[in-house]
DNA sequence: AGCGCTGGTCTCTTTTTGAGACTGCCAACC
DNA sequence: GGTTGGCAGTCTCAAAAAGAGACCAGCGCT
C-alpha cells in the first residue's frame, strides 16, 4: 500500500523551490499556491465555476463569509487573473463576477482535490475522533 | 474556450454543502478542505511525500516556518490522520514524521494542483502585474 | 416618508501568526 | 569542568489577518 509514490524526486524539486525561499528570489509555486489556498478562495472559485454570480448572490450563497472578506477575496482573485469583474450600469449598478480562462483551467485540479476531500471526509473524521480519544486518555 | 465546464452541476452540489453551512450540521467537504488548506500543510505534505523527516530536518527544509507553526501544523496533520509521528528513544530522543496511507492518497490530487501552479505561475504573475499597472493608472 | 435593495467601505474586536527567548537532557570540545 | 551545540519542543509577546456589524449613496416601491 506504500511504495506507490515513486518517481517523485523530480516533482518534489518543484516544491524544493517553495522550500528554499531565498533561491531565485521568487519562489513561484509557493506564491501561486498561497493565492489558491486562502480560506475562501477555493470556495468562490468552485462557485463561479458553475456560473457567473453577482456580489450579493455570492454573499447569500456563502452565508458565513463577511462582506469584507468577500470583497477582499474577489479582489485578490481578480488581481491574480482568475476572476473577471464586470459592472453593469443598471439602475442600482450590479457587478458580475465570472471565471477567466485561467480560472477555469485551475478548476480541474482544484476539483480533484475537492473530490478527494469528499471521498475521504469519513476517514478524516474517524482519525480525528480516534486521536482525540487517545489524547484524552 | 469557455463552455468547457459542463456537467458540473452535480459536482457543484458537493460544494453547495460547503456553502450551506447549516445543512446537515457537518459540512464535510469544507471541514476537510480547511485542514488541507492551511498555509503550511500542503508544503509539509509535499515534503513528507518524498520521505519521512524529523522535526529539525523539516525546520531546516522550510526555513521560514516558525517552530511554533511547525509543531502546530504537524500536530493537526497527525490529528487528521495524514501524518504518523514516531518517537525514537535515542539519547536525545528523535521524532520522525511520515505520511500515512491517507496522507499518501491525498498526495496525488494535491500534487496535480501544485503542478498546475507550476505551469501557470507566469500567467498569474503577468495578470498581477497588468492589474497593478492598470489600477495605478 | 420609510423601507429595502445594490456593492461596497470603515471601524472595532477577536483570532491567528510570527519572532524569538527558554526548557531539559546529553555529547563533544577545550 | 565549563562551554557549546543539537534535539524537540513550549511560552510569551507583538504583529497581522479575519470576523462583526455600522454606515454610505442612489433608486424603486408603497
Amino acid at each position: 500500500m506504500d511504495g506507490k509514490i515513486v518517481n517523485l524526486k523530480s516533482k518534489i524539486e518543484i516544491y524544493k523551490a517553495m522550500t528554499d525561499g531565498a533561491n531565485f528570489g521568487d519562489c513561484p509555486v509557493r506564491d501561486v499556491m498561497q493565492s489558491i489556498n486562502g480560506k475562501w478562495s477555493p470556495l468562490l472559485v468552485m462557485a463561479l465555476a458553475e456560473k457567473p454570480y453577482r456580489f450579493g448572490e455570492l454573499r447569500r450563497l456563502v452565508p458565513d463569509i463577511s462582506q469584507r472578506m468577500l470583497t477582499q477575496t474577489l479582489h485578490e482573485l481578480q488581481r491574480d487573473g482568475y476572476v473577471h469583474r464586470e459592472v453593469f450600469p443598471t439602475k442600482p449598478p450590479s457587478v458580475e463576477y465570472s471565471l477567466t480562462d485561467l480560472g477555469r483551467s485551475m478548476f480541474s485540479p482544484l476539483h480533484q482535490l475537492v473530490q478527494w476531500a469528499e471521498r475521504n471526509h469519513d476517514a478524516v473524521r474517524d482519525a480525528r475522533a480516534a486521536f482525540d480519544a487517545s489524547s484524552r486518555a
